[in-house]
DNA sequence: GTGATGAGTTGGTTTTTCCAACGTACTCGG
DNA sequence: CCGAGTACGTTGGAAAAACCAACTCATCAC
């Protein structure tokens, strides 16, 4: 018997966000872009395609569009809870790049964390919460 | 003077891993996958996709192509220290997908962490060590 | 010699993405 | 009132990427 397609929800999640642009766009609003212009502007991506991610995030929840004039109808985007809880994954990704693919100048952004030091992400249990360090993970059969 | 396309790692890091079926590739090596043939299978990926994938994983340093056979040669996939260090991001994202895109059924597949208990990663502080919540991280302007 | 396995490659179709230009609805300055 | 500017898209057509089934090539098992 040929075994299928894994099941997953890595590529669940990629189906959601795993787009071009999209985590671009989310990046954005985390880094307090509201509207289509500063969307456009600070990601480069082509507008119709900006559209088109901006109305998939909103059909699944991650983001709201909201009405801040009258006439003209205008609309600047939020995030919603569950498109906040993306933060992990936009986090580690921007950690990945400055730790590996930064320039002489070093990375192009910093940021703090309330503790006053520079934030760099880890990841850590939640059960026990320790650091994970390599190979402290592994998977375990589901099946009966 | 009209703002440019922001500078950002995570930009960068979805230029590497950011088009479609490489981060799935990548699952399939964490998982213990190492030929070809299981990556088509499990992934579900063309098969001319994933091979262009694979090289370009290998040209990036993230993947390395180790012949396990002379006579027809043929090869297997590693992942490098470099790609190991991508695991954060498929971990943050097979969370997502099991917090907020799981069925009925509770999330596809589990994992343990060595402390015994099921594993599910948070974000910590590198510095402080501290579990981040949300508003704990600020952008800091890196101009003098 | 027939069939199966493994790792791709090939040619042609379909889907996405890209881009510049356009449309609409206002506001502002003169 | 006129023209320019701003904001948020939409449109049509070209270019790039992804998809798919079928094929290759080498070897092994029967």
């Amino acid at each position: 018997m040929m075994t299928q397609v894994r099941e997953c929800s890595v590529a669940r999640t990629l189906e959601l966000v795993g787009s071009k642009w999209t985590l671009l766009v989310v990046r954005e609003l985390f880094l307090g872009s509201r509207r289509f212009e500063e969307i456009a502007r600070f990601t480069g991506g082509p507008r119709d395609i900006l559209t088109d991610r901006l109305r998939r995030l909103e059909a699944h929840g991650l983001v709201t569009r909201v009405q801040y004039e009258q006439r003209p109808p205008r609309f600047e985007y939020h995030l919603t809870d569950l498109g906040r809880s993306l933060a992990p994954i936009i986090e580690t990704m921007r950690e990945f790049g400055d730790r590996h693919l930064a320039g002489e100048d070093g990375p192009p952004a910093r940021f703090e964390h309330s503790c006053g030091a520079e934030f760099h992400p880890v990841l850590a249990c939640k059960a026990c919460g320790e650091v994970v360090r390599r190979g402290e993970i592994e998977m375990v059969n589901a099946a009966t």
